[in-house]
RNA sequence: GGCGGCGUACCCAAGUGGCAAGGGAGAGGUCUGCAAAACCUUUAUGCAUCGGUUCAAAUCCGAUCGCCGCCUCCA
């Protein structure tokens, strides 16, 4: 397996620290505001490649904190006028549900940075004892002259950072360059009692505190979007390392964006959509699908033709279902081999390698998703020769495995065509019921039985208005909702 | 200004040295009472542009143009 490294800046052959185990450590989110759509593909990302390294038989611990104090939830609480943790657990509630429909799996922990102060103080005492970090006026920084390695992450030098210029001013640091460890609180200020009088945490160093606490002082696998390289994952490296003497992380991954126009999704752009908006338009599992299509490490353009695209396409593997077991129920008579066979069963017997080699290849899930409906072609090409008989049923159950297989790693297609149907009619608020279609459905086959093909016409015609498809097949009329 | 990334068909998007995946849209066809679905054919001798290396380049190297990100809280 190889997965690209921010560290190394290449792919490289995974190798766990130790033997068939991972430690795998994804920043969260701070709970102060409702999470928007890159929130849930960065959250989507690491949940397929924790998914992925358990399918392969890694016995994975993944952590993913909760910064539940920090200004932004301070600010958030005078504004809305409640207690500071008030603000972090409504946020965190909110996450929970959003990505409990997004099929975004719990992590094996998901400890607070709240919950553990007492390790960030005994951290932060060990960084001033080894004169990596000082005092200034009851905060504490940490001093990033006397790391050599700092830079390393985000491959840029000190000086490269200076001349850029806006480097925050502040007296109570030696350098500009420093950073945070523990914050002196200000009047009226949530707080903890520490050496060094009231304060609370630095951002970076609650990651530091629950990934030592939690996994190990080194472990495999740290992850978070692109934008935390710098400063927060480069901070995380100095202060680790310097408490340790440790390396801290071996393989650093990154998602990329989600853009508008071009831009990148973010609050201060203002420029965003929350989970909770898209998903009042949009099914989960489409979503999924859209950020799943293309490789983490891309920019995704958000776009309603894009999910619309996404939709049909999953539509698309589901009328598959419908059709493999419809040939299921109705298989019987002789052995028939057909045109098609051969060419089918290369694409069942050579479809799980594929789909490993590309999940392999640092989580190519657009590629397996190319796997997928390559195998979808396959399969139908092989039905439209109408096969019978024994081994046709038994590669027809094979294909249904392989790809609810394939789907589970990705989190994807793991439901009934019915279960489909039914979310597609409330995703697309259809206003009939679908005994009102069934009505439909029996008033039109009357017409049909005399042969009354106008009338016949007028209801599909009728349906087809309100999105719903009419399908006749041997054995009566089926339906579906238009996709896309 | 420094550092990094991207540019593949009408749209989206894989592919990082060996015949350009996949999805959507378009056109034609098979099937159908008509449809839908599905399948078949078709749509990049071409991968931003120009050079170079190589038996072989979308892929490696150099230059140019365009877009974006990080350097400040950010997924």
């Amino acid at each position: 397996m190889r997965i690209y490294n921010t560290l190394s800046a290449e792919k490289e052959d995974f190798i766990p620290l130790e033997k068939d185990r991972v430690n795998m450590y994804v920043c969260g989110v701070t709970v102060y505001d409702h999470c928007h759509i890159g929130h849930a593909r960065s959250a989507i990302v690491f949940d397929v490649i924790q998914r992925y390294l358990k399918y392969k038989g890694y016995n994975v611990r993944f952590v993913r904190n909760f910064t539940d104090i920090d200004d932004k939830i301070i600010n958030r609480a005078k504004k809305d006028g409640i207690p500071w943790d008030e603000v972090a657990r409504k946020y965190t509630d909110e996450f929970y549900n959003d990505m409990d429909r997004l099929g975004v799996a719990r992590a094996d922990m998901e400890p607070k940075a709240t919950g553990h102060i007492k390790e960030i103080i005994d951290i932060v005492k060990g960084l001033i004892d080894k004169g990596y970090a000082y005092e200034s006026e009851g905060s504490v920084y940490f001093s990033v002259d006397k790391f050599s390695g700092y830079g390393k992450l985000s491959k840029r030098d000190k000086e490269d950072m200076i001349a850029g210029a806006r480097v925050e001013v502040d007296e109570r640091k030696k350098d500009p360059m420093d950073f945070a460890l523990w914050k002196a609180s200000k009047e009226g200020e949530p707080f903890w009692e520490s050496p060094w009088g009231k304060g609370r945490p630095g951002w970076h160093i609650e990651c530091t505190a629950m990934s030592i606490k939690h996994l190990a002082e080194s472990f495999d696998i740290h992850g978070g979007g692109a934008d935390l390289i710098f400063p927060h994952h480069e901070n995380e490296i100095a202060q680790s390392e310097a408490y340790t003497g440790k390396p801290f992380v071996k393989y650093w991954i990154h998602n990329g964006f989600i853009t508008i126009d071009k831009e990148k999704m973010s609050k201060s752009l203002g420029n965003f959509f929350t989970i909770k908006e898209v998903l009042g338009k949009y099914d989960p599992e489409v979503v999924r699908f859209f950020l799943l299509a293309t490789h983490y490490r891309s920019p995704i353009e958000f776009s309603d033709e894009q999910l619309k695209e996404a939709e049909v396409s999953i539509d698309r593997y589901y009328t598959t279902l419908i059709r493999i077991s419809d040939f299921m129920t109705g298989s019987g008579g002789g052995e028939k081999t057909t045109g098609s066979q051969k060419a089918f069963e290369d694409a069942v017997n050579s479809f799980k390698e594929k789909i490993q080699a590309a999940m392999d290849d640092d989580f190519n899930t657009a590629f397996t998703l190319g796997h997928i409906f390559e195998l979808i072609r396959e399969a139908n090409r092989f039905l439209d020769a109408k096969p019978s008989g024994q081994k046709a049923a038994e590669l027809m159950l094979k294909t249904k495995g392989l790809l609810s297989e394939a789907g589970g790693v990705l989190n994807i297609f793991s439901r009934t065509p019915d279960e489909w149907r039914t979310a597609l009619m409330r995703s697309k608020k259809i206003q009939m019921t679908e005994q009102d279609v069934l009505v439909k459905i029996k008033e039109r086959e009357e017409a049909r039985q005399k042969k009354d093909w106008a009338a016949s016409d007028a209801i599909r015609k009728e349906l087809d208005e309100k999105g719903i498809i009419l399908e006749d097949k041997k054995d009566g009329t089926a339906w579906k909702i238009k996709a896309g």
